[in-house]
DNA sequence: TCATTCTTCAACCAGATGGTTGACAATGGC
DNA sequence: GCCATTGTCAACCATCTGGTTGAAGAATGA
């Protein structure tokens, strides 16, 4: 089930806290209550992020003691990147021949009627 | 707000029909009704998972007669893989630091005592 | 003008989600 | 052995989400 893995770890990163709590564990590891420190929510509810996280596959948690340090896994970004390159990569390909194709019509002629005016502007 | 964004793209394509119509709009622009056609719900809801990419920013759309083509949005890609790529190689680095560490305590000495020895084989 | 086609809006519903508080499990220090 | 520390589990609540159906909007064609 890779399809339920990639809506699971994107599911994840769309909370802003989760992704903030990647932010931190990107520069190192860290406990829960550590990670919790700097949120105005319960330790409880940062647990929960953290589970999250964890059948994301984003994170593993270890044990020290009574701690449990939390880790980031690197491997799972591969997962979106290869998603998102692969049809980020097709879109763009379709432009450019899109460009081609509307660049040979200017070259023979005038050019009759703007595709789409509004589009472009976009986002 | 960057963020909300971030967290609206990453909302949109947490959702496997929602993915799915990106990877189609990757192929070629839309209508509603025809990406609507092979899932088995109903147009409307189809319209509701486009009014989420199009909030997103993943999706524009236009107007021919009647119809509103779906075109998607190869830039707000960029966003995500930004952010993915960041903190993918800030974590990445810091294996690299790590390895290099106990690579050298490995070459100077006896390892008195590996450091956080269930991490590394995590994953 | 009126019917048709394509799409969205509105209201509703079940289930997921993010937060809370309180109890409990696990571990180490004393 | 006991207590303090750290974290999770359970129950609960408000809100969001993805689906439904029915009605309405927008543009075309007869």
């Amino acid at each position: 089930m890779v399809d339920d893995q990639l809506s699971r770890v994107f599911a994840a990163l769309a909370d802003p806290t989760r992704r903030d709590i990647v932010a931190r564990l990107a520069v190192g590891d860290a406990t829960v209550g550590k990670l919790a420190e700097p949120y105005d929510v319960s330790v409880q509810a940062v647990s929960k992020h953290l589970k999250v996280l964890t059948d994301a596959g984003l994170v593993s948690q270890s044990r020290d003691a009574q701690r449990r340090p939390c880790h980031l896994e690197a491997e799972v970004f591969d997962l979106m990147t290869k998603w998102i390159e692969r049809y980020r990569q097709q879109a763009q390909e379709r432009y450019e021949r899109l460009d081609a194709v509307l660049a040979e019509m200017r070259d023979d002629e005038q050019p009759t009627h703007p595709r789409n005016p509004q589009q472009g502007a976009a986002s």
